[in-house]
DNA sequence: CGGTTATTTCAGTATTTTCTGAAATATACG
DNA sequence: CGTATATTTCAGAAAATACTGAAATAACCG
């Protein structure tokens, strides 16, 4: 079963594009495929269009399905497993958060949580730990941003996004409704015009 | 030459969360080395304290350079070169976002536009196009977001990563005041408030 | 049940990536 | 320049990862 160039170009993008991330070429083309197919295809499909051994293709689903990648409908009629994407692509945002928050930020919060409770035992400790601290606090606060983004519904989420470069006048304006005349953070907000 | 245990768990644990990232144990150690180090090191220095051979530590350095996470610096009566990490821990999210961006989002966005171009041969493929417009839109949203993350200075970039949940709140109060009354965003301010 | 079809597991192989040591190149200093 | 020291390159070894085919397991159906 071959693709259309188009398709094809596509898929071929998204296997490299993977491998730079931490996914793998099958899993990034299986996805790649499936987003945009316009039917849930099944694994034997995938495997004949991809050219990728029947087995190998049933790892990289699980891979997919581990991150709410990819969604098992069944067919009507048919016995066999299909497979698609989540249909609003904006919902791949909030399942990246989602899973990179479990994956990478939550272990790497606690180490360094554990490792600033140690009492330093040099002064090369002391000015390490003053280094994790301050990565502890960049991570926490990226972490409670990724929690945000995936509170947001779809709409406000690119409102979010959108908003971008005019954070900082939004952010006066914010500054001067609630902060007292004359406070640091309306001074700020005039300084930042 | 030895790390305090405290250094050495929290190097592993970067080593190991790099291989989840595109990045290899080598460059995830070597950058959390440089970073909590009290002085630039030299090569030698880090080849000895993380038992990597020499090479290998200029392999990883290079790498790092090519992704402004580590500087060279000169020390004055020696010749070797020395390494630090940007010493502002945001610059971290500066720079990640800056490489990303060339590396991740320039050339996918280039793709996606040059097979937006073409017309569709099929039915199948028209549908593939529309999906790819949507990610298209999706990356491109985050690439413009990227931007602004790259042009904020350290206080502005963790005013607005903290802003997080309040952004509903703001986002209202923005609609209020820059929008005729009647007027679609008034509307959807009031809906979901 | 027994047969059929679908899926998963897994041991072994193939491929890719990482890492090393030796040689080549570059840089500094007298 | 010539010598000493620092760094990079690179071919091959080692390690890690991806992939396959065969066999095991599971799910369905008559």
């Amino acid at each position: 079963m071959d693709m259309p160039p188009l398709i094809q170009s596509f898929v071929l993008h998204f296997g490299e594009m993977g491998s730079r991330w931490g996914i793998n070429r099958t899993v990034g083309q299986i996805y790649a495929l499936l987003f945009v197919a316009p039917r849930p295809l099944n694994a034997e499909e995938i495997s004949e269009t991809l050219g990728f051994s029947r087995s190998n293709v049933s790892m990289g689903l699980k891979e997919l399905q581990s991150w709410n990648l990819a969604l098992m409908k069944h067919m009507p009629g048919d016995r066999r497993d299909h497979f698609t994407t989540p249909g609003d692509v904006w919902a791949i945002v909030r399942i990246l958060a989602e899973e990179r928050k479990k994956r990478e930020i939550d272990p790497t919060l606690s180490m360094l949580r554990e490792l600033l409770m140690q009492s330093p035992g040099s002064e090369e400790e002391r000015h390490a730990q003053e280094r994790m601290r301050e990565m502890h606090d960049l991570i926490e606060t990226l972490d409670n941003w990724y929690a945000d983004v995936r509170r947001l519904e779809t709409e406000r989420l690119i409102q979010l996004l959108t908003l971008g470069s005019k954070v900082q006048k939004v952010l006066e304006v914010k500054d001067r409704l609630f902060t007292l005349p004359g406070g640091r953070a309306r001074k700020d907000a005039e300084e930042n015009g």
